[in-house]
DNA sequence: CTGCATCCCCGCGGATACTG
DNA sequence: CAGTATCCGCGGGGATGCAG
């Protein structure tokens, strides 16, 4: 299925905001980056416990996309039943600081809407 | 028309980031608020030619959700021809670090995907 | 348990034309 | 100049069912 936008890369000034927007800008990625940033390593349902209204497919979808980014490495145990355990990359690993900044600025907002 | 996904705002941990992406992840937000950040006050017609594959529809759509958002703010003249200036709140201004980590990260992306 | 396949709705967002 | 209005295609994404 379809990527979440996803032109070329060719940017000028600025435009590479968007560009990282493109990669974790997804309906899910955020969290589950932000998961993978403080569990380290998660298991498919365990994705799925962690994000109650996501649908399979929307999990399976979002995962590849990250792993075609090379943001998310995915590792499977052939064995029985089958297992996957989903880890951030190197590269993904390096997202940390954006994920926090994203997530302090919306506990401020999250909070000053609260009054 | 349409948000760019907006439910209400009871999160669990993490979600705070998704928060965040649903204000900031449209499709032209990005680049706006980093116009915005740089440029401190701009016109309709500036922004559009800084965002070149941008359409009228668009532009104004993108920039009536930032500012139901209470991030952009919109200053009319009632001149002829009119004159409508934009720029960001002090909500909006909070943004900075965010939009920054985005740029920062991309930057690096698409250096590294050039070699 | 971890998926892929299919069906299908709906809303994002482009193109185009018109207005104060 | 700075929009609004309308039409409409495409793909995001939910629901459900099947498979290794």
């Amino acid at each position: 299925m379809g990527r979440t936008r996803h032109e070329t890369f060719t940017c000028a000034a600025g435009c590479t905001v968007e560009a990282t927007l493109n990669l974790i800008g997804g309906k899910w990625k955020g969290v589950i980056l932000y998961r993978l940033l403080t569990e380290e390593v998660l298991r498919f349902n365990e994705l799925r416990r962690l994000l109650p209204s996501i649908t399979q497919r929307m999990l399976t979808n979002q995962l590849r996309e990250l792993e075609k980014d090379g943001l998310v490495q995915r590792t499977i145990y052939p064995e029985v039943p089958p297992r996957v355990e989903y880890r951030l990359t190197d590269e993904g690993r390096t997202l940390e600081p954006v994920i926090s900044a994203l997530k302090a600025w919306g506990d401020r907002y999250v909070a000053n809407r609260a009054d």
